[in-house]
DNA sequence: TCTGGGGTCCTAGGACCC
DNA sequence: TCTGGGGTCCTAGGACCC
């Protein structure tokens, strides 16, 4: 009898951010390295020497470097070009071996296979992925995509490269899902595992044993769902089309905090330039802004937020509009007395752009305008043209823009940064 | 001194209508 | 004293993911 039944491969890049740094760096094999977000504040990745050194993900990094045991510790800043520009290295490297593919974040892919395939293709990936891309990849097998998910997992745990949770028994699966505590499985994080736990709900067989109706009334549907994906039915579909962006937000912790008016409406226009930017590159068009400024919840007192919103009589997207509307926006939040430290800019209800009309529809000046501004900004940064005083330095010496002191070069994207070999 | 950024989906509750 | 019911739309907030 033919098994008509699908398998769910996942692959999945082992410490995603430092084996890209470490194709270009053979200096960083088996030393500690941890890659840190943006304005070198947190931990994101780490190697597995590094998470030996019991760093932990989204630690600050500050706090890191002064551990006597962290002396050797090579810190980058994040490089996403690099890291985005072999995430869809990888995801091509799938779609060739799959029939159904869906890349999941930048260091996942989801694949769909016939059931007696998914082995040969997971090992298949595997060799790939090292020998062609150069990235080690573990690869989970499962009936649904939550099940491959722990599979995943269980192979990174047992440095194994691939394991599949559809080869084991019955008794052999129930000992899997016992061992493992119910807030590691996919979609269910510190919340839910902490109700659940109150329910005597602390390990994924028990979550898989509960009955789905129940689950439903007591929680959500989301955690019905990934119930019964854990008993083996598929809730989560593959999406090989990704569903069209809803919103698109540009929001970064400043360099340095904002007091003044001029400050944060400069910033505001600057990250509404990067939104205009990206709803250009996807053909979209917003109908309405948001800015948003906080003071952050680190310092003395509880945190402020402010936010105001600005609709437009139709979607666009230029630049220019954007970004004064956003600096008016943020000039109209601000309130004295504040120490504003991050700024926040959100086109929200996209539609596609063809259907809509620009305010200036008829001088293509201005198109021309924006694509200029666009390659000097990707080619020198965004602090040296700009709509508005955006890019430019206040006289106070006032400087929002991020740190990234230790970023590697943009390797596979930028002509003037190709690697050279002497 | 120094603590990320960018998304999605779901639910509850209020406003409003007939 | 007694005080509809059902539907839709919108928003804020919660929870999750990587």
């Amino acid at each position: 009898m033919v098994d008509k039944r699908r398998s769910v491969v996942l692959a999945d890049v082992d410490s995603m951010y430092v084996s890209a740094e470490r194709i270009f760096n053979v200096g960083l094999n088996r030393r500690p390295v941890v890659v840190l977000s943006n304005n070198d504040g947190c931990v994101v990745a780490r190697s597995k020497e590094a998470k030996a050194l019991e760093i932990g993900m989204g630690e600050p990094w500050f706090k890191v470097r002064t551990r006597p045991s962290c002396r050797d510790v090579v810190a980058l800043s994040s490089n996403y070009e690099l890291y985005g520009d072999f995430s869809s290295r990888l995801a091509t490297l799938c779609g060739q071996l799959a029939p159904r593919v869906e890349p999941y974040s930048i260091d996942e892919c989801f694949l769909e296979f016939p059931a007696g395939e998914a082995l040969d293709a997971a090992v298949c990936a595997r060799e790939r992925s090292a020998r062609w891309l150069g990235l080690p990849v573990t690869v989970g097998i499962g009936r649904t995509k939550t099940l491959a998910k722990i599979a995943t997992n269980h192979a990174k745990d047992s440095g194994i490269g691939v394991f599949s949770i559809d080869a084991l028994s019955r008794a052999e699966r129930a000992e899997l899902l016992a061992s493992i505590p119910v807030g590691e499985v996919w979609g269910i994080g510190g919340r839910l595992s902490a109700r659940l736990a109150a329910h005597g709900v602390t390990t994924a067989k028990a979550l898989a044993d509960l009955d789905p109706g129940w689950v439903r009334r007591a929680y959500t549907i989301v955690v019905e769902r990934t119930v019964r994906e854990l008993q083996g039915v598929s809730c989560i579909p593959l999406t090989e089309q990704p569903a069209p962006r809803r919103s698109i937000m540009h929001c970064r912790h400043l360099g340095q905090p904002a007091t003044k008016q001029d400050e944060v409406a400069a910033a505001a226009s600057a990250f509404a330039q990067a939104v205009s930017a990206k709803l250009r590159r996807l053909d979209l068009a917003v109908p309405a802004v948001t800015v948003m400024l906080s003071t952050g919840g680190f310092g003395t007192g509880p945190p402020h937020h402010a936010q105001a919103t600005q609709g437009f009589p139709v979607p666009l997207n230029a630049a220019g509009q954007l970004a004064t509307t956003a600096a008016r926006l943020a000039r109209g939040a601000w309130r004295p007395g504040h120490r504003y430290k991050r700024v926040g800019v959100l086109a929200s209800d996209l539609v596609q752009a063809r259907r809509a009309q620009s305010l200036w529809p008829d001088d293509p000046r201005h198109d021309k305008l924006a694509a200029v501004l666009d390659t000097i900004t990707a080619r020198h940064g965004r602090d040296l043209a700009g709509y508005g005083r955006s890019g430019i330095r206040g006289p106070s010496g006032w400087d929002w823009r991020m740190r990234q002191e230790m970023r590697t070069p943009r390797f596979t994207t930028r002509w003037d940064e190709l690697p050279v070999v002497s």
